[in-house]
DNA sequence: GCCAACGTTGGC
DNA sequence: GCCAACGTTGGC
C-alpha cells in the first residue's frame, strides 16, 4: 500500500467541494505533466491513500486523506474542445493523459500547514517532496515514515 | 542535441 | 502582482 500526495487549488477545487461530492468521490483530472502522468497511469494503486494538499491559497497546507478507487484511465477531459485541460494531440485511440478517481477518506482535523512542515525539513521531512525548492510536481510520493510522521502533527 | 524563449506553478 | 524554478517548444 503506497501513500502519495495530491495538489489542488482550493479555489477552483477544495477539500469541502470533495466532501460535497456525490460519493465523496471524484476524477482527479487536468493534469498535464508527464511525469505526474506517469505516476497517475502506472504506480497509483486502488486502495492507497493520498494527502489532499491545498496549494496557491491563503494558507497552504494538508487538508485531507483521500483513498484511490478506480486505478488509471485516459483523461476524457483531453478529448474535449470545449474544455479547459483540452488536449488536440491526444488521441482516444492513443490517450496522452491520465486520471484516477479518489475517494475523501476524511478531514483532518486542522490544517496542517506548510509553515509547520517546514518546521521539520531538517530532520523528519528532508525528504518530502513537496518541500523541496522548486517543487512544481501535482503528484509526488510520500514514504511510509513521512505519512505516518505528518499524521503524528495532527 | 543544444539552448533560448516562453508558459506555468506556487509561495510570498 | 512579483518572481524563481522548471518543463516544454522550436529554431538551428
Amino acid at each position: 500500500m503506497n501513500h502519495w500526495l495530491l495538489k489542488s487549488e482550493p479555489g477552483t477545487f477544495s477539500i469541502d467541494d470533495l466532501a460535497a461530492a456525490p460519493r465523496r468521490t471524484t476524477t482527479w483530472d487536468g493534469v498535464r505533466n508527464y511525469q505526474a502522468r506517469n505516476t497517475l497511469r502506472d504506480s497509483m494503486k486502488k486502495g492507497d491513500t493520498a494527502f489532499f494538499y491545498h496549494s496557491s491559497c491563503e494558507i497552504p497546507g494538508i487538508a485531507g486523506i483521500v483513498r484511490i478507487v478506480k486505478e488509471g484511465y485516459p483523461d476524457k477531459t483531453a478529448f474535449d474542445p470545449q474544455d479547459a485541460h483540452f488536449d488536440p494531440e491526444s488521441d482516444a485511440s492513443e490517450p496522452r493523459w491520465y486520471v484516477v478517481d479518489v475517494q475523501l477518506v476524511r478531514k483532518l482535523k486542522r490544517l496542517i500547514t506548510l509553515d509547520e512542515l517546514r518546521k521539520h525539513a531538517r530532520k523528519q521531512l528532508a525528504d518530502f517532496v513537496v518541500l523541496r525548492r522548486g517543487n512544481r510536481l501535482s503528484v509526488t510520493p510520500v514514504s511510509k515514515t513521512e505519512w505516518e510522521f505528518v499524521l503524528s502533527l495532527e
